[in-house]
DNA sequence: TTTCTTTTTGACCAACCGGTCAAACTCACG
DNA sequence: CGTGAGTTTGACCGGTTGGTCAAAAAGAAA
């Protein structure tokens, strides 16, 4: 019953209980800011223990990253060529806010290693990013070209999107403290961002 | 020819020299992430010639934040209530974008600063941010209501401008590394955004 | 139980950090 | 020139940090 060769239940168990608490630590301090104490403390492990699973500070930081730049891209990924072209760019944009709201921290985790230049996945950004990007762009400007589409810069359409759902993830405290306590930034997000995109995208009678 | 009162010539240059290099650290490694050492060797000074202009390095970072966050605000201010609609909103888009071109480090450092939950500038957000903002929102909503522009979230408006401005700075590596190297971001961002808005905005026939 | 492997920990270390201080140096000005 | 205020620095300090290590504790298998 080995469900991960040559991981055993107790490593398992506190892997993960690692990366939640790493995930926690690093994307409200972000990574000078945290210290391993406050990670192995988090994740209820002395320090010495901590760092038997994980060699150092960076490989946890890494771990969680590539990890994540998964994930983050499994919305994009989905957007089929052969769908509805506008149903397809609300949903995306849908699921992508959706990532903003339930996976708020991983969210901030991305942008500050972005805002920092990228010094630990600037490889994969110009490579596997780039690559993907390029691919449903070249999707969405056959629907343009076809008049399926407004005609917009699909690159820059994409951009928006990431821009746009990802503020309110990143930005939560100032968009919090602008609309007050009593409003719902998400509720609110999902009708604003759906008429923004519909009046964009509506092709030309 | 004293332009600042109880300030010498030396003081002065150093002063901005050590405001200037805090600023490239500040905004490239975080608060935490950047040493004292580090922006005094980027001044030109000494560690402690460094501290004898300021205090701490937490002087430093909320001499940096406070400079900023009026300039930060400026365009939005100088949306005319009084001017037509959408040439204001869109000059307003313009000269955000303006900014994110012209000083991506401070608009790092503010989104830093705000990523990691504002702790010192929280309390400006929910003061002086919101007044600005629901003022002018209230400008918006006046328009709206007249027909002179599309029904929208007139705060959702104003973040939609904020995130997908900044997002150009902020999120500069990432861009450029999907756009490859010989396209300019800002340049072909300035004819999308002013599609997107225009787009958003026209009011219905 | 015994034996072997995996897990946990207290003590420790070298490097680094923000900040202090007294002494030395430089500059403007009479 | 002299003199006093303004400026710079090397040496230093207490606390923190990422990481090591040997040895103890806990599990697993027989």
């Amino acid at each position: 019953m080995k469900d991960q060769p040559g991981q055993t239940r107790i490593q398992r168990k506190n892997r993960a209980a690692i990366l939640e608490a790493a995930l926690n630590v690093f994307s409200q301090h972000g990574f000078r800011g945290a210290t391993v104490d406050q990670i192995a403390r988090e994740a209820g492990l002395s320090k010495p223990n901590l760092l038997y699973y994980f060699p150092t500070k960076d490989a946890i930081h890494v771990s969680l990253l590539s990890e994540l730049m998964d994930t983050w891209l499994d919305p994009l990924r989905a957007l089929d060529p052969n769908g509805d072209p506008t149903d397809e760019v609300l949903a995306y944009v849908r699921r992508k806010l959706e990532l903003s709201r339930d996976f708020p921290r991983e969210s901030r985790l991305f942008a500050q290693e972005i805002v920092q230049g990228a010094p630990r996945i600037g490889e994969a950004l110009a490579t596997d990013l780039k690559t993907l990007v390029d691919d449903k762009a070249e999707v969405i400007r056959a629907w343009s070209e076809a008049g399926k589409i407004a005609p917009v810069d699909p690159h820059h359409l994409i951009f928006s999107i990431w821009s746009l759902t990802q503020h309110y993830a990143d930005f939560d405290v100032q968009v919090r403290a602008v609309l007050g306590p009593e409003r719902d930034p998400f509720t609110e997000a999902e009708g604003y961002l759906d008429g923004l995109f519909r009046s964009m995208l509506a092709p030309a009678p």
